[in-house]
DNA sequence: TAAGTTTAGTGTATTATGTACACTATAAAG
DNA sequence: CTTTATAGTGTACATAATACACTAAACTTA
């Protein structure tokens, strides 16, 4: 059963919000360079077209993997914007994604469509093409949101981590300092981390123990009802 | 600048899960019955194709005012589905919205596309068209966890309620019981409903004093980080 | 090898918040 | 004026949030 009137139709996009974290304690965004216009050289987020045949979040991923060599991470979907006008080519709707990334353990390598693929700080952004400004605003907004009360922090560190790097992490996405102590008790109270039996290597001062985010316990708290708030 | 190549694009809709509550204690479901293929005479939600010039907001304000004469409500994107094969016509991408509404100050007529527009207890839906039931789950989903820290629940009463309306209210959505002293005690303190000096009439027993949200001391809040749990 | 440097790791007292719980007040109906 | 139905109120107890400072361990360097 075809479309019986066929009506002109808008351009579906996906674009990716892939924010990432590795030693320093800042957070970063990917951002490429466009190859092609509009916008050409201009800094804008990794994204394409839908395919025809392509699930929307199939797309978000073929897209990121095409554009910087990134794959199989979290990927959520965020906002979907399609204010008239926000491409000149025409009328453009987008699905937005955000993705969270351990850049220590994903290298990332520019690939065909874009000329270069970078990490920012999220605070020190270049303007970037088309609306992409309020879609990353979006995304920082959504994450802020979200980290206070499920734990998706975790895939923003390497598998095994310390206290103190998942600490930091919360101090920087929630952009205020928290007591070592009250913390340590709260994240170990939630019951979703095991404590290895492995010490951080190569510090030039006492080795901090390792830890592991168990996702099987995560999800039978989460069906159990559990609250995760930080 | 046009786009230079033409794609084969997918179908854009709208569709709307506009909950409303009136005096019975039952969440309620607005659906409609389709006048036209596919899914002719079944119940789906309320939507349609995204107009080329219209945000996509005012699109799915547009479609829902057409099919049950609804208008100026509280209306949010909720998710965008766009799994190949869940329209039988084509590829068809559809943004979802959710709206709430007070029941006995808008009163529902179907009209042109719609052969009939009708409440249903959300715990007594028919079988929906397309994927429609999986938009109305995501949307209860998201309603019950946004009830939770955000005061939106007041969309659903009329203008001047009693904190026992309110209560009830929490207690559909959350579906349990809470305590009257500590719910009451709770929601004062956020302070932002305001006491009026007027009373509940025609019940055969003691009047509950009215209240009103006020939208400006919310706002207010807001901006100072302020905490709205329940 | 002792002293210095740096981060890891730990407990407690105080305050604020959540929870459980039952009676009196008021209005209308009969 | 008694009955019925809902409105409206306070307190004691348990749990959770917060503020705060020292010792332990590993490496570096004099």
């Amino acid at each position: 059963m075809p479309f019986t009137y066929e009506y002109p139709r808008p351009a579906v996009t996906v674009d990716c919000v892939v924010f990432g974290l590795d030693t320093e304690p800042q957070l970063k965004l990917m951002v490429i360079q466009r190859a092609h216009p509009p916008f050409a050289g201009e800094w804008a987020l990794p994204g394409g077209f839908v395919g025809m045949d392509e699930d929307l979040e199939e797309s978000a991923r073929r897209e990121l993997k095409e554009e910087t060599g990134i794959d199989h991470i979290f990927l959520e979907q965020l906002y979907t914007f399609g204010k008239p006008g926000r491409d000149p080519r025409g009328r453009t709707i987008t699905v937005a994604y955000y993705a969270l990334i351990n850049l220590s353990e994903h290298p990332v390598t520019a690939a065909s469509d874009a000329q270069d693929a970078r990490w920012f700080e999220v605070n020190h952004l270049p303007k970037l093409a088309f609306d992409h400004d309020q879609i990353v605003a979006t995304a920082l907004q959504r994450l802020r949101g979200k980290v206070r009360y499920q734990p998706i922090g975790f895939e923003l560190l390497p598998r095994k981590f310390t206290l103190t790097q998942l600490q930091q992490l919360y101090e920087i996405i929630l952009e205020k300092p928290l007591d070592k102590r009250n913390f340590r008790r709260k994240i170990l109270k939630m019951d979703i981390l095991v404590a290895l039996e492995e010490y951080q290597t190569g510090v030039p001062h006492r080795a901090a123990r390792l830890y592991q985010f168990d996702e099987k316990k995560y999800q039978q708290k989460i069906k159990a009802g559990f609250n995760f708030e930080i």
